[in-house]
DNA sequence: TTGACATGCTTGAAGCTTAAAACATCTCCT
DNA sequence: AGGAGATGTTTTAAGCTTCAAGCATGTCAA
């Protein structure tokens, strides 16, 4: 059925473009990024810091890239690498106080910025879609449970 | 509200999954990659082939994009560059006969894998959805307009 | 305890993506 | 006709992303 097929490109483009209205904004008013955004963002959330596998797994991009993305953040100021106290092989990165504030002053914008661009559904409309997207997701697990098994 | 946020991590990590899924297949099955199916899709519903700006719009990326990747499928034998009749500054690309054989088994074998990956919601689910993204990017339009204005 | 395998990170090569600048051609006004 | 501005493509530099390979460290079983 070629009904599964629009219904996922409708699902691609949607996303797509509040990526693409979200990245404008962040480079516009911030001269930042989306994934620069995304990694203090975790940070953020995690006032022990993360190693950097920590960081993918949350991110869902591969460990290569956060090595990278750390490293340009590093040079920054805006995150630091330290070694991880129990685990040798571990980096943690945490957030520096600049990048801190500089999260806090994205963070607040963006969240206003998502806000707007569903000001157009009712609250039950979201409500609706925020529920049908974690039956997609449930139906993605089935899945990649299959294929692990 | 934070209610907006989480709508958005939700509908942002549920494409992600399934983006990740349709390229780890495109990848292990047919040695490409999601742009370059992408491309060949947009090719295939246009017999007389699409300049390079008319692909970049189909696609939603920018013009030195589609340069490149229709260089590299260009490459690879399965499209071809043309000048255009009319306009001599554009320049029309279309499947080659290998392109559009190639696009064929990958087209077919994408859309079962989306049917697939879909197939733990409900027709009415699936219909609730998709109806619900379309108020979605209502909103969105909504919004553009403004900026516009 | 030591060797085999697992895990955490980095590196390198290739490709994807963007923004901005440059260039060619076209359009349209006067 | 001429010229101003729009449009179509390419190029460049920078960053993002992946995969695969490599190195360091950890774990666990014989």
């Amino acid at each position: 059925m070629a009904e599964n097929l629009r219904l996922w490109l409708r699902l691609l483009s949607t996303t797509t473009m509040i990526e693409a209205e979200l990245r404008r904004r962040l480079r516009a008013q911030f001269n930042t990024t989306l994934p620069r955004f995304d990694l203090l963002a975790a940070l953020d959330r995690a006032p022990e810091g993360l190693t950097l596998g920590e960081v993918s797994a949350r991110m869902m991009v591969t460990n290569g890239n956060v090595t990278g993305l750390a490293t340009r953040l590093e040079a920054e100021g805006l995150v630091a690498r330290r070694p991880d106290a129990q685990d040798r092989r571990a980096v943690r990165l945490r957030l520096t106080p600049a990048g801190a504030r500089a999260f806090a002053q994205q963070s607040a914008a963006h969240a206003a910025w998502v806000r707007e661009l569903f000001a157009g559904l009712s609250g039950a409309e979201r409500a609706a879609l925020h529920r049908l997207l974690g039956r997609a997701k449930q139906s993605l697990n089935g899945i990649n449970q299959e294929e692990a098994a």
